[in-house]
DNA sequence: ATCGTGGGATTGTTGAACGATTCTACGATA
DNA sequence: TATCGTAGAATCGTTCAACAATCCCACGAT
């Protein structure tokens, strides 16, 4: 059975543009290619050796997912968020993931589990100063929150929300040091959670996301 | 000052290929080009007068904007909303706007008034008999209601669902036979609203969401 | 120091080309 | 008669080459 599904992830394999698209945008979430950079069609088609047609459907892709900005016969740049863009991100972050969370008791075990899981993940990496890795847990707990909704499209959406925020974080040059401060908090919010006191939670959430917003937003407008 | 905005925004004005996915967009929505329709390169370019390059990047934003679905070797086609897809994106919009519309309480008189405004619009306009441009301040309504969070990003996602929805109104053939019943529905919840009781008001945007996923629902598996 | 004014580089769009994939219709086989 | 297989037509995926439009930069004029 999963082998089916496999073979049919295989049948129904990426386009060019779609392998290209999704190269580059490792390539921008781990900051091989850094914010405010330029991004040539020759020098990129060229190292990548597809033509400049495939390549720009790629841009397509990464500038509807906002990793990427088009500016009109200049040429596609690396998105390099504004403070602005971490106000309006958190904004649309706390309307979807408060509203998600207040689905709690309406939901499967299974996906209230899904979201407890990687916040223990996260204090494991933490004790081991693994602050990638808890970093990577800790949006693991933001996507199972949103993912209480059971909606892809909303699921997707928030993919696009957490990736450009990745971009935000590394721009303001906050990837690790701000971590240290989250892990208890989410592990807060799950004990509240267990508890059965919802709005209380969503209160700590929301509390979570002013602190960060307001970090990011300092840093971010400080240069 | 609104004449040098309104320049601005012509001179920066959009590509070829995002002329053509406007206008696209225009006649999938007023049904023009109907849901399950095969979209030819070859017909819609040459009709057009763009070439197929150009005509691909304007598939690939409206795909991105899942008013096209896009089958590898086979083509584009207007989207076809299944029963699924309904509930999916009432998912999205239960958590988007009964989130968004917590927010009453902390924002401005401008933002609630554009709430406000868009239902006396609907009642007059029902009034009359005039169902279609009734069902565009219903949407006013609801953008309205979105934009109380004040996010650009939510409010374009937003917009996306509101357009993937009239696909599924199409498809069920529910254009104008639903909408006398939700006209009553936002002029109750506008009151609670005006009487600070938001959490009633939410209650009531939620029924409102249920009976209309049901009916909409029950009318796409019906065939 | 500011303001044209070029040349050079890059993007925007087109048209043609060819392999790969899908669709269609026809005929073979049971 | 119904199913299956196959050849041919139509369409898509991708590349390449070309040229106009636009932007960037440096140089010189005022």
């Amino acid at each position: 059975m999963s082998t089916l599904a496999q073979g049919k992830a295989d049948l129904e394999r990426a386009s060019t543009a779609q392998k290209v698209a999704d190269m580059l945008r490792e390539r921008v979430l781990d900051g091989e290619l850094a914010p405010g950079l330029r991004l040539s069609e020759e020098a990129i088609g060229g190292a990548l050796g597809v033509s400049r047609n495939t390549l720009r459907e790629a841009f397509r892709l990464l500038t509807r997912d906002r990793l990427l900005v088009h500016e009109h016969s200049r040429g596609v740049f690396v998105r390099r968020p504004s403070g602005d863009d971490v106000r309006d991100l958190y904004a649309a972050r706390r309307v979807i993931e408060c509203g998600a969370l207040r689905l709690w008791n309406d939901v499967t075990e299974a996906q209230r589990e899904a979201v407890r899981a990687p916040v223990r993940q996260a204090v494991a990496r933490a004790e081991k100063n693994d602050w990638t890795r808890a970093g990577q847990a800790n949006i693991q707990f933001h996507r199972a929150i949103v993912g209480l909704a059971r909606s892809t499209r909303l699921s997707d959406e928030s993919d696009r929300l957490f990736a450009e925020l990745m971009l935000a974080f590394r721009v303001a040059q906050e990837i690790n040091d701000f971590y240290q401060t989250y892990v208890p908090w989410n592990r807060r919010i799950v004990e509240l959670l267990n508890n059965g006191a919802v709005d209380q939670a969503v209160d700590q959430l929301l509390e979570y996301f002013d602190a960060a917003e307001q970090d990011l937003v300092g840093r971010l407008e400080a240069e």
